[in-house]
DNA sequence: AGACTGAATCGTTTGTTGATTATTCAGAAA
DNA sequence: TTTCTGAATAATCAACAAACGATTCAGTCT
């Protein structure tokens, strides 16, 4: 068998164990049992027990990455409402996901704890793809997003951190969390500033072009 | 001595205690001999050893909010301008707490975590405030927030919970935080819809009225 | 030689016991 | 009667020991 078929197969072992007794009750000799192998030949495959935890989340997150990629640049919407859905679908996921499975949750919190960087890891994909839903708009004209697109990625995901792991800021629920979030995305889409709406004003006082 | 004055000498005993060895390691009866009484006589006046932390943490936030109230409606800056002081304030004081001193730290966790709807009280008061603010802005004309004030002001403190308990959330330095902060200021207030920067460029192809 | 095993190591977790301390309350003092 | 005390209670914490399990590596197998 070739190195990445084990490879898989361990996590796939691992991925049984860790979502059936959770990431702590799970030993790496039962693992290796599960494959047919001893406990030391694991780490021919991997450096440690949370290398595997992370090779997961690291699956499952570039999955979640290809869905929100399609929606960044879907045909049949606005800028606004991709950015809309990709939002969403953000807030969905994780809140479903910690919501109703503990083992989730945990392996999020082992993980966030041991591997700070990781998160920063996804939340750069991440902006790659918000980098695409603006080239995108650019590309049909919809949006004129003032200055570097890469910052203004950086700034929506610091004003929408809030949505991002939602239960381990608040006990919100999902609806009241939505509502908040469409709120967050008027204000960062349209602004509050005075002139915005001075020339909104003034534009409606003009004769039809 | 009045119900009153005690209360006070047991908030100031405790807090004395509380900043130099912490809250965990002071014992009610500490605070008890230093205002030469019986641990038993403390509860005639606090529920709890937690709710003389929550009086310490109250009188504190209610001097800070204040402060904040005279940003919000000071003269010679604009709405922005007051907003952005708004902010940094609120940025700079947890940061600098939180960051040097490990008492502070101590008591905002155990707080936190016992009583939730401390911080939700903390978050309602600021909101009043920032209310203040728009309809300051009103009252001098620089501003039109399109909705429901109370509402805006709900939307601003979503978008900006990263810089509310920043060492909770990253690990960012202040000046990059403070860098961040701008920017998303700068996404509230302005907004990056795409008739914004068209009504710009339509305005600026009006004669000057 | 390279792939693998499994016993030994060593750090971590778990469980236990004793001490400490928040909180209560029967009664003493005012 | 009201205010306060301080011993009693019960919950929490700290320290220590035992068990567990991640990781290593000397040695076996192919």
């Amino acid at each position: 068998m070739s190195k990445d078929a084990v490879r898989d197969k361990i996590i796939e072992a691992a991925k049984c164990r860790f979502s059936h007794f959770g990431y702590g009750k799970t030993t790496m000799a039962e693992v290796a049992g599960d494959c047919g192998m001893s406990p030391g030949n694991l780490y021919r495959f991997f450096p440690g027990k949370l290398d595997i935890a992370e090779a997961i989340a690291t699956e499952d997150y570039e999955r979640h990455l290809t869905h929100l990629r399609k929606l960044a640049i879907a045909t049949g919407k606005d800028a606004r409402g991709r950015l809309r859905d990709l939002l969403f679908e953000e807030l969905r996921r994780t809140y479903h996901k910690l919501e109703k499975d503990p083992r989730a949750l945990e392996m999020a919190q082992v993980i966030a704890h041991e591997r700070p960087q990781f998160a920063n890891w996804m939340l750069s994909r991440e902006r790659e793809i918000l980098v695409e839903l603006m080239n995108e708009a650019e590309r049909r004209g919809e949006f004129l997003p003032p200055g570097d697109k890469e910052e203004m990625a950086e700034m929506i995901q610091a004003a929408t951190m809030k949505f991002r792991y939602p239960q381990l800021w608040t006990k919100l629920t999902l609806p009241k969390l939505e509502r908040e979030l469409d709120g967050v995305l008027k204000l960062i889409v349209d602004g509050l500033c005075p002139e915005r709406a001075q020339q909104r004003a003034q534009a409606e006082h003009l004769p039809a072009a």
